[in-house]
DNA sequence: TGTTTCCATGAAAATGATTATCAATCTTGG
DNA sequence: CCAAGATTGATAATCATTTTCATGGAAACA
């Protein structure tokens, strides 16, 4: 966790970017509030405590997250992106349960390497994937 | 392709929809113009033709073919939705070179099946999936 | 063929997520 | 302490998408 801190006023040093207020009591919020997180979702957690932060503030410092690696962005298809941080995780990918919106992550090595070869056979370098199976969890098929 | 037109056809009679021109048109030019197409590119290329259809019609009219099944919903992170035709072709997924944007099918049966693992193991029932990995491709990684 | 119903159209307006603007404030380095 | 310039917060702008609404037209029926 303290990890995450530092890695974020490094890349701020780094950039001769600003360690202000406002980051540092977003990036406590983030790191609170759980995983999958709107910019909405966030932006409503942070403003009982500190009404006066900004919308547009919060917008800007999760992009600042992601482009520093301490959070990554998903988009599920329902228009919103999401947040969440990669505290102690490695790379995980996504079931979304359409019914109830839950999201489960996991994490399959096999499916990982079997990316990595398609990747090689077609001469290309990954940067980034994403894996998402849509479906219904148990409980909404019962429904 | 002809399967095509015939299972949109259907599902508007079923659904009481109607069979418009405008509809007819936007079909063939989307069928013919190749796949991963946006709906601005899209409507530029019917524009030429038919200036009379407008940019709502074309829109609506994808996400019906998309809602129909005939098309297929893609978001690679540009931020514009972007349409494939089923025709002809098995679910397949994505190498997205983020240098060029160029992007590139491919089908990995040994994945799918993990996935439907993984799926089981959660006790979900898979309904869609994205699988997309960006990178770089060999050009790219020469610049 | 004519009539009726109601879906679909096209253009413009509205919506909502995201980004840009700008005067004021604040952080940091010297 | 001061200067430079990044950042802020509120608001306006932008963009993809959706909605609105008067009009047109497809399809069903007689």
């Amino acid at each position: 966790m303290g990890k995450i801190r530092e890695t974020f006023r490094r890349y701020l040093s780094d950039k001769g970017l600003k360690s202000t207020q406002q980051r540092e009591i977003i990036l406590d919020e983030f790191l609170r509030a759980g995983s999958h997180l709107s910019t909405e979702e966030l932006y409503l957690r942070i403003r009982r405590q500190h009404p006066n932060i900004g919308y547009a503030t919060v917008y800007r410092t999760l992009k600042l997250f992601s482009e520093c690696g301490i959070a990554e962005e998903h988009n599920f298809g329902d228009g919103q992106t999401r947040y969440e941080s990669v505290a102690g995780e490695e790379h995980h990918d996504h079931l979304i349960c359409t019914g109830c919106k839950r999201i489960i992550e996991f994490e399959d090595p096999r499916i990982e390497s079997l990316q990595d070869e398609v990747a090689r056979l077609h001469d290309f370098k990954i940067l980034d994937h994403r894996l998402e199976l849509y479906g219904l969890c148990s409980e909404c098929r019962q429904k």
